[in-house]
DNA sequence: TTAAATTTTTAGTCTAGTCTAAAAAAATGA
DNA sequence: TCATTTTTTTAGACTAGACTAAAAATTTAA
């Protein structure tokens, strides 16, 4: 298979994304809001990847990934986490600081680069948002047992085990009220007048979290209080 | 400044290495050999790059790069050649592996990420194949009293402080034969035939190198023998 | 000094990737 | 159901960066 381009490469990652939360046929419209283009252009692109047998596209009825597509998507992805992984535990980034670097260095084409990157790192299973890093041969380990905090039961102590990386203002928030990788939480008290949330952070203080939030934290339970 | 395209970036660096060698113009022709396109492409990219200001351009009279231009080139090299140095220094890439990938890595965007490479290396002075490694605001050391193997006085004794990378059949070629950076040598004889050298790596055996190679390794004197 | 050879530029073409506007298909809902 | 709205595709245009072929300028050397 020749050289894909980084536009082809992006089109491949972000159907694999897409498809994955739905897990069925990706729309040309959510491709394009995702991919900040307009759904003509992908229109022109899936029709390319059809023909190069990396999407299986029918006509108004959206896409999904071939098998070599997929393949290709996710090493792009095992790319991406390892580089930010790199950059936060060996070159001392914030963790809102790497996915834009992340994005161009998940383009660099070189085998030996990245597995040599993966075992400098020493296998590292997930990335700093806590998203898995698929292995050499694709296969990707979901951490089982994972919830979003909004729909942690209350009265229970959890720990964060995984934030939505897509917002630089939610990772900057998470970062300075210290809701971080590993820390763990008391589940308060819910408020359904506006869908809040208040947990404690074990050790320290409590806080009202917004339904935003709450949908943007993954956390596996740990026992009840 | 807009960013650059990696064509762009590609025509500043390699300007920059050509004007180094004559420390003149540039002709059309040889960057359209260096670049590995047409003289007529090289036209258009020089038209476009001189009205950004980057390069100094008067028809058929060649090229040379305006401060802005040299100051682009040489953050480029800065780029290049730090990671040539983490490739071989953290990931164990052998010297000949580098330069492809660094190729690529060049281009990355990122102050932030290439300052924080320099730190994680500890500010090198040089890359793996003894080219001088620019700071963050441009400054490059060359070597002093550096000379090429082949200029090397018979009966002198002198250690290999920078090899021509250009080629990977050399560098391997060197590898093979245990010549790389720090290894120190005699100068033994000089063949008029053929212009090759006979040369003997201290504590160690001797080899006839032809002219190709002798021109290709610069060395530092060390002493008479 | 001028004719021939070489180098460089211009003119025109192509592809990839994007866009806007218009047409066509699919989905919605009264 | 069928008219309206929404989604998607097509048609046509543009830009960057490359190419070939032909024209123009420069260099070489007889
Ligand atoms: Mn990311
Ligand atoms: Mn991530
Ligand atoms: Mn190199
Ligand atoms: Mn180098």
């Amino acid at each position: 298979m020749n050289r894909l381009s980084h536009s082809e490469e992006n089109y491949l990652k972000e159907i694999f994304h897409l498809s994955g939360l739905t897990d069925k046929r990706v729309s040309t419209n959510s491709l394009a809001s995702r991919l900040n283009s307009k759904a003509s252009s992908i229109t022109d692109m899936l029709q390319k990847l059809s023909d190069k047998k990396l999407v299986k596209y029918v006509k108004y009825k959206g896409c999904d990934l071939t098998k070599e597509g997929e393949r290709i998507a996710i090493q792009i992805i095992r790319k991406h986490r390892l580089w930010e992984t790199f950059l936060v535990s060996k070159l001392s980034f914030g963790w809102e600081e790497v996915h834009d670097v992340a994005e161009q260095l998940e383009h660099i084409d070189s085998a030996k680069l990245i597995d040599s990157l993966d075992r400098f790192l020493n296998y590292p299973k997930f990335d700093p948002h806590g998203d898995p890093i698929p292995d050499k041969d694709g296969n990707i380990v979901y951490r089982k047992s994972k919830i979003k905090l909004i729909d942690a039961a209350v009265n229970s102590r959890v720990e964060i085990v995984r934030v939505n990386e897509d917002s630089l203002a939610l990772l900057k928030f998470l970062e300075r009220h210290e809701l971080t990788l590993g820390i763990e939480l008391y589940v308060l008290e819910k408020f359904p007048f506006d869908d809040s949330l208040s947990i404690r952070i074990v050790g320290g203080s409590e806080i009202n979290l917004s339904k935003k939030v709450t949908e943007s934290i993954a956390v596996k339970f740990i026992s009840k209080i």
